[in-house]
DNA sequence: TATGAATGAGGGTTCATTCAT
DNA sequence: CATGAATGAACCCTCATTCAT
């Protein structure tokens, strides 16, 4: 078992040609994953699907799980950027509910590439890097806390960072397990449900 | 990489000496991955481990995978069962706050074995058998549901699936993230909070 | 260029069994290095030509290091004993010119399994290994320096350290070119050639 | 392993550029050899050194080995006009002991470059071109024979080839293994060994 | 029933060489 | 002339599984 244990890129992609094939090589695991999982994902695998010979990727990338790392790590960021963005979407424009419209809107994002998001998750777990996982949902928290509009009135230091945690990794876990356990509940049922939570994990204490 | 897709054990272990083995086997592969991980896991360290010859693994399992699963769902039914013993125990006895003691039992019984728990649910999820693990936790769900103290004055189905579901599985998750993520909360900060949030999903809706 | 960089043998060879598979590859090894050199060396072409799997050679050895290593260490060691039993049988039973019968026991030895003896050393070259080479040559000298038979009615001790590295290294040089350069003098020649060089060497000193 | 088994340049390096060009190839093999010996050698490696293209040592070289038999050749024939210079130098100017003279040349040429020596030598010999090396100290061995002051009054064909053969494998026989065993002996000790060798070799035989 | 030596398919990685630019 | 990205053949090594004992 050959394992090359440096994360990072070999060389910077700074030519459109290597930046091009580093995102070859990057779609190409990605399809792997999505079809195949863990266990399909080899260098040769990737290569072929990626048009390009299994040397070639070692210009890219100095392994296998090198190239793993960056594919979770694009993941997540892409994941991140799309629930904060998400976030602030509703957040704009006055909606007349705005915690229901950030509940609305992280349920959507957790719809979308779960399966993929999973393997992510996974390899870096198996990496030893779950603190970027971590770190990336802990950037969603911060702008929650910024954003929740029950705070606003106050300041935000007035949600005690154990109430945060506790808001954002509770509406985390209910949303990672509606689509893990298929759950097939009202959309509104569901939000609801969110929305009852948040309030109670905010409310302010006696 | 020759591999066997089926899960279940080739041998009843209906004999004393067999089940020994079997246990040997088991436990010598919970200790491996402890140690090492899934990296480490494999049929020949797990023979040696278990003071057994690589052969005899096959007479107990039909290939690695199928220890593998078994020792997940052992795992996993070893969690619930305490999970399901902790919650009963706290609500005997007449507790000032059962709801509190519910969230205190469910907090200790997470903190335990924690590491092979996560490898045990990745098991199961490489296998396709993420469902076991979803059902795991909605059998603890509707214990919660029956004993939940404020739901004692109503009838059981007072509380929607929904709102149950979202309940457990946030309680799930904010535990989860709490050991994984290494929060170091104050413990009374951490259940006020868990309780708030209890409180807010289940609170009678108008 | 996954490499092995330990020496030893994996297993201690203390059945008869593995015994004789150890035999097997080191003898496919040597066979392989004398018809194609190192070039031709490498783990495939040992098992095929030793008749068994690519994975039994690493039930044996740690890897194709160890391979080289311990077929150098045993050619060496080989050759050191040949030597000097030649060495003693020459002095044995009064020959009549007792230094002339210890040169014609090096002649005779140096000629044997010449290139074999040239890949070992290389070998041992390259793994850092050259003072196992000298050692031996040194182990050759010791004897020397007690059978020479000019410095008998002397003590050992007469015979300066410098004299008997020059000596011994004079000689082997002598021998390995005469091999390498294929010479082809009258064997008398050269006899007398290294008998007079010797007894330069270890003339009393003014 | 694509191989290529020619030896010569490709280009006759006849303008100043290409003589530059293949230089620079040279000197950036010498380095990488005297850094990392032969396991570090590589056509990237050497290309990047020389501060070109790799497609670009295939203008001056047909591939990797005639790079490495080129740097050997120029080695070895470096070292022999080093020596030869040393010798011829020893002999002018009518130094009191000529033998020692020369004896002392050897041992200073013997200690400079040594390890990339050895490496020339193993290329040389890998490559099936021992003869060349061969060649080069028989040429040495000429210019010894002309120059022995013991021989001087007689004609050079007063001393056998034999004696010429043992005479000066024996000298350079000494001299590599006082280098490659590292001993340190005085160095009186070894020039008086040495010379005591030379005297008894060329005496003139009963 | 138990064993462990043996296996071969498969995976990660390297590097000499080429060719389009 | 010069380049360097791309290649694929080849190599070392692992491990799940089997089978003769």
């Amino acid at each position: 078992m050959p394992s090359n244990t440096s994360f990072e890129l070999r060389k910077a992609p700074k030519q459109a040609r290597s930046r091009n094939t580093v995102d070859l090589i990057l779609e190409a695991a990605t399809r792997i994953l999505e079809e195949g999982g863990l266990a399909a994902f080899n260098t040769n695998a990737v290569a072929e699907r990626a048009g390009i010979g299994v040397a070639s990727l070692y210009d890219y990338f100095p392994g296998k799980n090198a190239i793993l790392i960056e594919f979770a790590r694009r993941e997540i960021s892409r994941h991140r950027a799309a629930v904060m963005q998400a976030i602030a979407a509703a957040c704009e424009g006055g909606a007349p509910q705005p915690e229901r419209s950030i509940i609305t809107a992280l349920i959507d994002a957790s719809e979308t590439r779960h399966a993929i998001r999973r393997i992510a998750a996974q390899v870096l777990a198996q990496a030893g890097l779950e603190h970027e996982l971590d770190q990336s949902l802990q950037q969603i928290s911060v702008l929650v806390a910024e954003k929740w509009p029950i705070l606003s009135p106050h300041k935000r230091s007035d949600l005690p960072p154990a109430r945060l945690f506790v808001l954002t990794r509770a509406i985390s876990g209910v949303l990672s397990a509606t689509v893990r356990e298929n759950a097939d509940f009202e959309r509104k049922a569901l939000e609801d449900a969110l929305v009852a939570l948040a309030e109670g994990v905010t409310r302010q204490q006696s």
